[in-house]
DNA sequence: TGAATGACAGATTTCAAATATTGTCATTTT
DNA sequence: AAAATGACAATATTTGAAATCTGTCATTCA
């Protein structure tokens, strides 16, 4: 097991395979370290301490799901559909995982738990995501003037339901797609310029209707 | 504590108390018959498993909880405001007593993980009285026309984040209250009708119009 | 005669002793 | 000299035997 020098990659990958093995509450260091074939002392040499190889663990597994986020919210269609696609593909990320391999979402549902920084980055991230497509939306003219940060942060509250992994317990429900399309349309519709407002508008200039057309 | 005969009534002030006094994971059934100075045989007469008697109590507890609300239900302020004072109403209660008395809280929260069906009901009940607001505010002509049952469970999916007991971890927040509103503008904006909708209606007589303006 | 009791079996919980783990560091290895 | 080791103290977890609890029911009580 002792192929090449001993590096955080080596130790994070051995750790990742301990956590799926052995679940995470029995994952201890001296495992990872047997699995690599060097002494538990040799790892604190990479990491501080447990929780910050855990840390170090759960990042490398949510940036591996942030990716397909990511590039929807650099996506060249629709403000409108680039934020459905990106709301579908957040909620289908976790519900596939927490279906495919419920243990495994248990195992880093009980990290993330005690690593309330990384989830605090992490949702830091993927709220900035949604700001970028609501600006980009409000740009556009397919959004009403609101503020991006703000209505990223109403929106992400409001899906909360199809991702928080506190509530995976309602996701094998057969009614879960439907209640979701219909969350996504009440506050698509929210979001959307009002067509011809009859009074109030925001105090703001209104050059900026809906100019071009894309293919959604 | 022998006064009178022994009634389901007593039995459930007694379980109640027992349970605010010991936890949940503490109260026994002894407990209880011992509060009320007779035999546990003498509980099971009445409850035919611990797991009725709490829910009785879990279902006693959650019924004062909603009483506010059904009062909201059946104001005379518009639908709009009815139903954000609803919404808010929800959240406080819940807000309230988990800030107020965590442990207790947590004493109901663990009731009810083992209590799906009789929160099923809760839930059930709560939707109902939203359909009813929404219903209203279609025929006022406040709101589109949605189908009031599913929109009500969008509201209710949609606000999860600020009644779900296990999210109470974040409702001390400072900027809870900001994002609330937040959220709550957003539904409301998507369930308004449109002022002059320039095109697609809905294939419904649109003869409902915002007739009436009431106090708000 | 209907309500209450308490002994009982089986299941669950408790608690303290035994074991394992984390994190450090003086020593060994390469 | 940098990397790795493993003995060690402090802490956390496991274990299993004793105690407690749930739910039943034959018997007692009023």
């Amino acid at each position: 097991m002792n192929d090449s020098v001993l590096t955080p990659e080596r130790i994070l990958a051995a750790a990742e395979d301990v956590l799926r093995r052995y679940g995470p509450g029995k994952a201890t260091v001296v495992d990872v370290a047997q699995a690599l074939g060097v002494s538990h002392g040799s790892v604190y040499r990479h990491f501080a301490s447990k929780a910050a190889l855990r840390d170090a663990v759960l990042r490398v597994w949510l940036e591996r799901m942030m990716a397909p986020l990511r590039a929807i919210t650099a996506a060249r269609s629709s403000p409108p559909t680039r934020l459905r696609n990106w709301l579908s593909a957040l909620r289908e990320a976790k519900r596939d995982k927490v279906l495919g391999d419920p243990e495994l979402f248990a195992t880093y549902s009980a990290l993330a738990a005690d690593a309330r920084e990384v989830i605090g980055e992490h949702v830091d991230h993927l709220m900035q995501q949604l700001a970028t497509i609501v600006a980009a939306g409000i740009k556009s003219g397919d959004f009403r003037q609101v503020d991006p940060a703000a209505t990223a942060k109403a929106i992400f509250d409001a899906t909360s339901r199809f991702h928080y992994p506190g509530m995976a317990h309602l996701w094998a429900d057969p009614g879960e797609d439907a209640a979701f399309a219909q969350l996504l349309d009440l506050l698509l519709t929210g979001l959307a310029a009002a067509p011809a407002p009859a009074g109030q508008m925001p105090a703001v200039a209104s050059g900026t209707r809906r100019k071009t057309v894309r293919p959604d």
